[in-house]
DNA sequence: CCAGACGTTGTT
DNA sequence: GTCTGG
DNA sequence: CCAGACGTTGTT
DNA sequence: GTCTGG
């Protein structure tokens, strides 16, 4: 699945990548320990305009009568998205690219401990998550929400994890946004084999409050 | 009809 | 164990 | 996602 | 809000 993220491009340059109007009120990077709860940059398209917001990660429920109304949706199982009361409207509607330098991924050692790697795109370019957004409107404030949407690990991520977040190519971004005519769907697939790097790094970053480049040093195992 | 779930991950 | 916070 | 709190009474 | 279970 995908918990935690690595945000290190500054927005004009996300902006300037995913050719789209940036908002005034974006987080500012670089983000080594994107969590869960927090602003993150997202890509929508919801009236012909490419905008870059700033949204809350964790996916609030139509029907939610406060935001923690229910266990915080920082996922969404492509398997089941477009069926789900709480997704579908969204997964036809509102569907977004969530930015991403990297992104970090657990294992368990014999007794229990967790360890993290970090999963790395082969260049400096930004991940393209595939998610959708939705605004909640129950409380004193709206507020915008957003979730990631996950498949079957391929066969590289497969050696840690059972699932992986989706990851756009490049050219799909448009038809993910729904800007084309082509549909979205058969885009909720595990990436190619080859298309990412993944590495031990120090457990430091399985504190909510780490943060700096030293979170995605290669730890040396040896 | 009403009451209660609805969602994810991992773990059992 | 379960919930909250980040 | 992981880490850390979680509860009462009375006393300091 | 909408669907399922009883």
């Amino acid at each position: 699945m995908c918990g935690r993220f690595v945000m290190t491009h500054p927005p004009d340059a996300l902006a300037r990548i995913f050719d789209a109007q940036p908002d005034n009120d974006l987080p500012e990077g670089p983000n080594y320990n994107v969590c869960p709860t927090v602003q993150v940059h997202a890509v929508t398209n919801a009236d012909g305009t490419r905008r870059l917001q700033s949204l809350r990660w964790g996916f609030v429920t139509f029907w939610a009568k406060a935001l923690n109304d229910g266990p915080l949706l920082i996922n969404a199982r492509a398997e089941t998205i477009v069926e789900k009361p709480t997704f579908r409207d969204a997964a036809k509607k509102r569907r977004c690219v969530i930015p991403a330098s990297g992104f970090y991924e657990w294992t368990k050692d014999a007794e229990g401990n967790r360890l993290p790697w970090f999963i790395h795109p082969p260049d400096d370019a930004p991940l393209a998550f595939a998610g959708i957004w939705q605004v909640w409107d129950k409380g004193e404030a709206p507020v915008t929400t957003c979730a990631i949407v996950t498949c079957a690990a391929n066969d590289t991520m497969g050696r840690i994890h059972h699932r992986m977040p989706v990851i756009l190519d490049g050219k799909d971004v448009a038809r993910w946004l729904g800007e084309t005519d082509d549909p979205a769907a058969p885009l909720m697939r595990p990436a190619p084999e080859d298309s990412l790097g993944m590495y031990r790094v120090d457990p430091a970053v399985n504190s909510n409050r780490a943060s700096g480049p030293g979170l995605i040093a290669p730890l040396d195992t040896a």
